[in-house]
RNA sequence: GCCGAUGUAGCUCAACGGUAGAGCAACUGACUUGUAAUCAGUAGGUUGCCAGUUCGAUUCUGGCCAUCGGCUCCA
């Protein structure tokens, strides 16, 4: 073995002695870094780990995306540590670092409550200030085993029985030690600005059956102005909540007499109606026909689509009252697609009439569990842009692409930047064989490819009877939700039987594809009003302009504006109360009324108006005529 | 459904084992208004619901309902 060992260090090669420390290397030869850790031929370790061969040091700083991580990975072990000395009795599970922060899941004698978190992060700083180093321990596994096993750890125990190699690592920080890969801070002291924010139960490994958790979230950053600027942007983010819009906009309510179903009022309504008015006019150009379909059928139709053995619990189930022996024997619709296929199936169709494209802005109804209801994204009862196509296998690659063209187009003409996509592959219970799978994913794939979508693998997420594309679209606070779906289906064609006949005249059985571009129309306007902080485009506006008189001398001017704006065809009024004009800016702004005219006596005289945009700073004085050929001038985004 | 929390006027929030209060909104009046809140007055509540403890419960306890943060599920 070589006692000397060459080492690169911002361009510059060493001759150095083996064994020095990566920290120990970096402070002598890089120029005023202070990092947290370091990352050898390509790898993060700990700036403790010595470098017994020839390599390439970097310091990872506290600042850096991987610094970020580690930070908040040993965050989580310093939470861990507070726990495990507060509350004796308590084990340990996982924690890793999600987006923006970390969590870790304990097994504690009662759940741990909010009222745990100050004590907790109390007996966090003081690790801190007791500045612990924090060493790795590498140790055959089974001796990983009996160790945690002699702590009464069974989770960690279960773990480490589910690690394939050989040897493990292990961290200590005082006498407190945890199984983890690494790499972390060199010391407690480097943990300076951290929270713990939330507490919940969660299953250990995800599963339901399994024994319940009890986790706590916390974030960590490398300084305190920049956790506190993290903090003020999730203060900012609930300022955008479209729950709390939606009441301050007037545009939904909740009543516990109907969990989980929206009310819409009159403006919430034209927003919801402009949607589906905005998907008619694609449909036309697109291809798809609507059609009305029924909200209740005999529990016949669901045990042949399949919804009785996989969707019962989430159905509505009903009678007509007709039912001698009280059996609920109907179920209210949870989907679309069965009504389609008997749809389809109610003519002898021909090759000639594919591909067929049937939409249905129907109403769904979902007895989603309890727990899971969430303002307007994630609802009981909800309306789809949904369509179900019927093609033949030559089709589908064709249709798959009309849609993700329509997805770009609405995507973009909504302002989605960030739309994310996946592939949900198939699924452990599946109809059909692997090669069968395999070769549709690929035309899933090679679609978005086509289409110059990025995408992830969602494995093993596809639904039974076929793969999916999922999209998804975050709200304010990040959190994820699919919207947009395009799925195969060859499995409701089967149970239906459908048909037609092919240009042989043989038989053959057609593809189904069910597909939606905004999804749940409730979720899209929540994630939508949270994207846009309810400044929506003017053809989505409830009211698009309002009239703001300054006297009573000009009530009639103003009443007549917004008559002949209305003629026009606009969502227009004219506030002639007695208030002072601020007043009257002042609500119209918190309505997010694109346009505000404001007319007094000079603009009376001049059959003018003085235009102030919503969020605007300044007025702009034009002509009547002119101000509405303005309007009229307001793009449709198709 | 599970874990934790919350529920007081239309909204945002106080208070408390002994008759529940503010701001905004609503209503009435005055003011006649120039680009994000004019002033004054009036009215508004079985403190989510149902039990229990107590001389007395909005407050303490239990159950239920709904909501919020997560988990699971999912558009």
């Amino acid at each position: 073995m070589s006692s000397e060992i060459r080492v690169t260090i911002d361009g510059v090669v060493h001759t150095v002695a083996s064994g020095s420390s990566a920290g120990e290397l970096l402070r002598q030869l890089a120029n005023g870094v202070r990092p947290i850790a370091a990352r050898v031929n390509g790898k993060l370790v700990d700036l403790s780990r010595p470098v017994t061969e020839d390599a390439a040091i970097e310091p990872v700083s506290a600042e850096s995306p991987e610094g970020i991580d580690i930070l908040r990975h040993s965050t989580a072990h310093l939470m861990a540590q507070a726990v495990q000395t507060l509350y004796p009795g308590t084990q340990v599970t996982i924690g890793p670092t999600i987006e923006d922060g970390f969590y870790y899941d304990f097994a504690p004698p009662t759940p741990f409550t909010v009222d745990d978190l100050p004590k907790i992060e109390s007996k966090m700083r003081e690790l801190v200030k007791a500045d612990l180093k924090v060493q790795r321990v590498e140790m055959p596994r089974q001796e990983a085993i009996a160790l945690f096993d002699s702590m009464r750890e069974k989770y960690k125990v279960e773990i480490i029985q589910g690690i394939p190699e050989e040897r493990v690592s292990l961290y200590r920080q005082g006498d407190w030690v945890d199984l983890c890969r690494g790499p972390h801070v060199p010391s407690t002291r480097y943990l300076k600005a951290f929270k713990l924010t939330s507490v919940a139960g969660a299953y250990w490994r995800g599963d339901e059956h399994n024994a319940m958790l009890s986790r706590i979230y916390g974030t960590a950053f490398p300084s305190k102005e920049a956790l506190e600027e993290h903090l003020r942007m999730l203060e900012l983010a609930r300022a955008r909540d479209h729950r709390k819009l939606g009441r301050e906009m007037g545009l939904f309510f909740f009543d516990p007499l109907a969990p989980g179903s929206p009310f819409f009022l009159p403006k919430g309504a034209i927003i919801y109606n402009q949607l589906i008015e905005y998907m008619r006019r694609l449909y036309r150009r697109y291809g798809f026909e609507e059609v009305i379909t029924p909200q209740i059928f005999k529990n016949q139709l669901w045990r042949t689509s399949g919804h009785w053995e996989m969707f019962r619990e989430n159905m509505f189930l009903t009678t007509d009252g007709e039912n001698a022996a009280g059996e609920l024997d109907y179920g209210v619709k949870p989907m679309n697609c069965p009504s389609h296929a008997l749809m389809y199936r109610s003519e002898k169709r021909s090759y000639r009439d594919l591909p067929l494209r049937l939409a249905d802005f129907g109403r769904l109804h979902r007895a989603e569990r309890s727990g899971t209801l969430h303002g307007l994204t994630r609802v009981r009862a909800m309306s789809q842009d949904d369509a179900h196509i019927f093609c033949t296998e030559d089709q589908i690659a064709d249709e798959i692409d009309r849609n993700l063209r329509m997805v770009r187009e609405v995507y973009d003409a909504l302002g989605f930047g960030a739309i994310e996509l996946k592939l949900g592959t198939m699924p452990d219970k599946h109809l059909g064989s692997v090669e069968q799978w395999r070769q549709r994913e690929e035309v899933l794939g090679g679609a978005m490819r086509r289409n110059g979508f990025d995408f992830e693998l969602n494995p093993g997420e596809g639904a039974f009877y076929g793969p999916k594309i999922e999209i998804y679209v975050p709200d304010a606070l990040k959190r994820k939700w699919q919207a947009a779906t395009i799925q195969l289906d060859f499995n409701m064609p089967e149970r239906f039987d459908l048909e037609y006949t092919a240009s042989a005249g043989s038989r053959a059985r057609p593809v189904m594809i069910h597909r939606a571009v905004l999804g749940t129309l409730e979720r899209f306007i929540g994630v939508l009003l949270e994207h846009t902080a309810g400044v929506l485009p003017f053809w989505l506006a409830p009211e698009q302009m309002r009239v703001l008189s300054l006297s009573e001398k000009v009530e009639d001017y103003a009443g007549e504006i917004a008559r002949l704006a209305r003629e026009a065809g606009f969502r227009a009024s004219a506030d002639i109360r007695n208030e002072k004009l601020g007043f009257k800016v002042r609500e119209a702004e918190l309505a997010r009324i694109p346009y505000m005219a404001v007319v007094g006596e000079r603009e009376a005289a001049a059959r003018a108006v003085s235009l102030r945009r919503l969020r605007g700073e300044k007025s702009q004085s034009l002509s009547l005529e002119a101000f509405i050929e303005m309007l009229k001038a307001e793009p449709l985004p198709c």
